[in-house]
DNA sequence: ATAGCATTATTTATCATACAAATGCAATTG
DNA sequence: CAATTGCATTTGTATGATAAATAATGCTAT
């Protein structure tokens, strides 16, 4: 496959910026198992000529994958893919790309579990130092899933908004870092779970609650209810497997 | 400067693989704050005059700070550093290289923090799910602390590796990277920390107890001392700070 | 004068080619 | 048979040229 070219106006044949595409592309290859972990990747130079661009952009589309231990590069040797152990999982771009095989490769169980320990704690910490205008924010999050209505795409987008926002509300740079992370997987997550009408209603009376316990400061209660919505999340992914496997 | 170059044998100069040392050391710059975040790094073809090294070189190491949040480049701009915001400290080469700025930048009690929220529920986890092969390692490693004697790099280095095997026995990819990942904070903490002999034994004890736990899969029991250990921490930390700030 | 537009200059992005270094593999040699 | 030497292959680095993007500048027209 060759990357595609755009005709410029004048008519002339413009290139793209392609390292990312072709770092994303073979990224995928991985992930779907086309590139078994152990085995090797293509020769640079084959590379080439399968993406019709230069070594310059395969070397450095392969430095990417390198800097997320996707990969390793040996002379002589080659490219190889790492083992699983060793991939970058906490690397947004990583979870991005990885996106519907999350849960062939087991990570959407890993994600809730990891969230089911981290949110809690996060909202309880939301709930001592989140400024005002940071639980205004959330509060505006919260409406705007309230307002979606039956617009489902409107309601998963504010749904990660809020997420994102109570993590970095509890000022812990860890925790703010995982929100940005958990954003593709929040999406892809939600994108496969059932939506009935009332599923919507209760969520929305939940996320309420919790914007009510910031409020009031009320750290255990806050912990409460954000575990309250993981059970909920873990419970709704599961139904939805069991409707659709 | 330029990079450093080798005598072999015959005499020849051999110029060491460098890509990494040039990255390692320009985001070690970012992180001292010589480069703070919004500011321009020098151009290419400088850095290759300041490096000794060929503008390839200078670039592949750029793609790598480029894959893990430090830096944005564009055309006619430069590269610039991101915002704190972007950065990707959930990868453990960034956290080996923030190293000794790790407490300056206020990471050691958000790292802190995080471990109270995951290695509890890992503990739990790793009660119920691990392998007799996999308690058998922790207790080794236990073993190890409690042989280490007054040798406190050698009981620093089996705590270290205790909470990893820990975090592994949890049977979650996502804690399971966040123990690789603690490894190069968790030698910088420890090795700040007070270290008495009494400290040491309450310390070996305490794993102990984890241990014992694990074995009769009593994860309330494993949650709890985890919660402990992480307590303990805290204040051993604190007590260190307030010696020598 | 000023808002909009074309030009320019600068920097990264890509291409092309050559050579160096590492290393598995085979031939060679003691 | 073992060890070493040389060869072949692949990544690593160097170099220089061209393309694309865009801030800054200057120009034009209103």
């Amino acid at each position: 496959m060759t990357v595609s070219t755009m005709e410029a106006p004048a008519g002339k044949l413009i290139r793209p910026r392609v390292r990312l595409s072709v770092a994303q592309s073979l990224a995928q290859d991985i992930f779907s198992g086309k590139f078994a972990e152990g085995s090797n990747l293509p020769r640079e130079n084959d590379l080439c000529e399968e993406y019709g661009v230069s070594r310059t952009v395969i070397r450095e589309a392969l430095k990417i994958l390198q800097a997320k231990g996707l990969v390793v590069s040996r002379p002589r040797i080659g490219t190889i893919v790492c083992p699983q152990d060793e991939w970058n999982i906490l690397d947004n771009q990583v979870l991005e790309w990885i996106g519907p095989n999350l849960d062939r490769m087991g990570l959407v169980d890993c994600i809730l579990e990891a969230r089911g320990a981290i949110e809690p704690m996060a909202a309880e910490l939301a709930a001592r130092r989140a400024t005002m205008q940071e639980i205004a924010d959330i509060e505006a999050a919260w409406q705007a899933m309230a307002k979606a209505g039956n617009d489902v795409e409107a309601f998963i987008a504010a749904d990660t908004v809020f997420h994102e926002l109570l993590l970095k509300a509890s000022h812990n740079r860890i925790f703010q870092q995982f929100g940005a992370l958990m954003d593709p997987a929040l999406n892809f997550m939600l994108s496969t779970s059932a939506h009935s009408a009332e599923n919507l209603e209760e969520s929305i009376g939940q996320h309420g609650a919790l914007v009510e316990a910031l409020r009031l400061r009320d750290s255990e209660g806050a912990r409460k209810l954000a575990l309250a919505l993981i059970a909920k999340a873990k419970h709704d992914v599961s139904a939805a497997r069991s409707v659709k496997p």
